[in-house]
DNA sequence: CGAACTCCTTGACATAGATCAAGTTCGCGG
DNA sequence: CCGCGAACTTGATCTATGTCAAGGAGTTCG
């Protein structure tokens, strides 16, 4: 079934297995798809299952008390989500909602545990990919806890992947705009001023609602450098 | 030699392996000391030694460029550092310093590359604390982005090991108040100013520079709670 | 035991950004 | 192609917290 082969074949974590042993691992595989807006997991949910993203994309957020959501990281094609359930036994203390309909491929907790004991390459680059995601959120901690909201929204459109089409680039945002703010640990009113703002100084142009083009890429950098 | 012993027989890495293997492993580790204030390892310095903790505190932060530190964790007796270099070969992008003199147990990457394909149980376990790890720096990025400093403050005196004596507990501050702000993602000023607050409310009393007695730990427990 | 240094506290002030409250616009489904 | 609802923008206001600047207290070391 080509669906589960390519759940392995792109994901990073079964990279180094032969041909051989991606066809095992797909074997144990099951595709599950979630419509726009359906919860993969909540906090406090027991998970037993370890899900590949194939297609399409979730946010995984920490949903404070008050309301407040933080964005901790969006995840698409061959990323992992819920290995921590996986790895320590616990539940989850954040929140996975499909932004847009997503196609994954599944794993039983207890199928993965066969898989990690016959190849140990796999255990190796999950590690590699923890410790990846590790530092990436203390760079956003980091970022949010050191610099202002202008100098985030500048990084953050400047690591966006965009295609250039003379001299300037245009970036589409993978999230709307209240998603983004709350990966930012902003609200959407601040970020709406902020990017408002880069425009009135022609720094960046808006157009529609996802999609922004990037006229002065040298001064948006400096932007993005505070101090 | 025992020095070495406890090393490995402390850490959770290597709490799977046999008295006779950890024999083994211990073979492989050299005892370092460094001094307090010292540095441990600094951004952009290639490493090649894993350091495990076996006894005083290293602090690890990121330094960001207007000066502002985040301190991401503390590192304690059984805690492993610098695995990043280890498993991604890249240099690292945090900064360790000593807050006071500490040991430590050194393996150099190649050895310990050899000592995870032998002890696939090691890899097991350090999937479990990266894991660990990633979600308690996730915990302090949404306490931080999603509470005031009081709440913060709150929480953070109620996580700390507290002895008690009648009805209050007593609980000693790890580091200088400078060190806690930083953590905290404020200044010192603040957190002066909150512990000042706290204390005129009468739901803590102010010991010397290192101790406070928590006199209504419900109420406490009411402020960390936001909403 | 006291000097000296570091760490901490307090004060006054400035300000970025949150919040509340309306509008306004976009883009999707019919 | 149109209308509706969600998403966004804009404005006004408020306040928590950062910043700068002294002064005070705690350790530590000679």
């Amino acid at each position: 079934m080509p669906e589960d082969d390519l759940c392995v074949t792109r994901v990073p974590i079964f990279q180094g297995l032969t041909r051989q042993e991606q066809l095992r691992v797909a074997d144990f595989a099951r595709p599950v798809l979630a419509e726009k807006g359906e919860i993969v997991y909540a906090p406090g949910q027991p998970v037993s299952r370890l899900l590949v993203m194939h297609s399409g994309q979730l946010k995984v957020s920490h949903a404070a008390a008050n309301g407040q959501e933080q964005i901790l990281r969006t995840v698409t094609d061959g990323d992992v989500v819920g290995e921590r359930a996986f790895l320590t036994g616990h539940r989850p203390n954040d929140l996975a909602v499909a932004l847009e309909e997503s196609r994954m491929c599944v794993f039983d907790h207890a199928d993965l545990a066969v898989l990690l004991r016959d190849y140990p390459d796999i255990s190796q680059r999950m590690l590699r990919t923890l410790s990846d995601r590790l530092s990436s959120v203390e760079r956003l901690l980091a970022a949010i806890t050191s610099s202002d909201v202008n100098a985030r929204v500048a990084a953050y459109l400047l690591d966006l992947p965009g295609t250039m089409r003379d001299g300037a680039a245009t970036v589409r945002l993978p999230m709307a705009k209240q998603e983004i703010a709350a990966y930012l640990g902003t609200t959407p009113e601040t970020l709406s001023r902020r990017l408002a703002a880069l425009s009135a100084s022609g720094l960046i142009e808006l157009h529609g609602r996802r999609e922004v083009t990037i006229l002065d890429i040298d001064a948006l950098e400096h932007v993005a450098t505070p101090r």
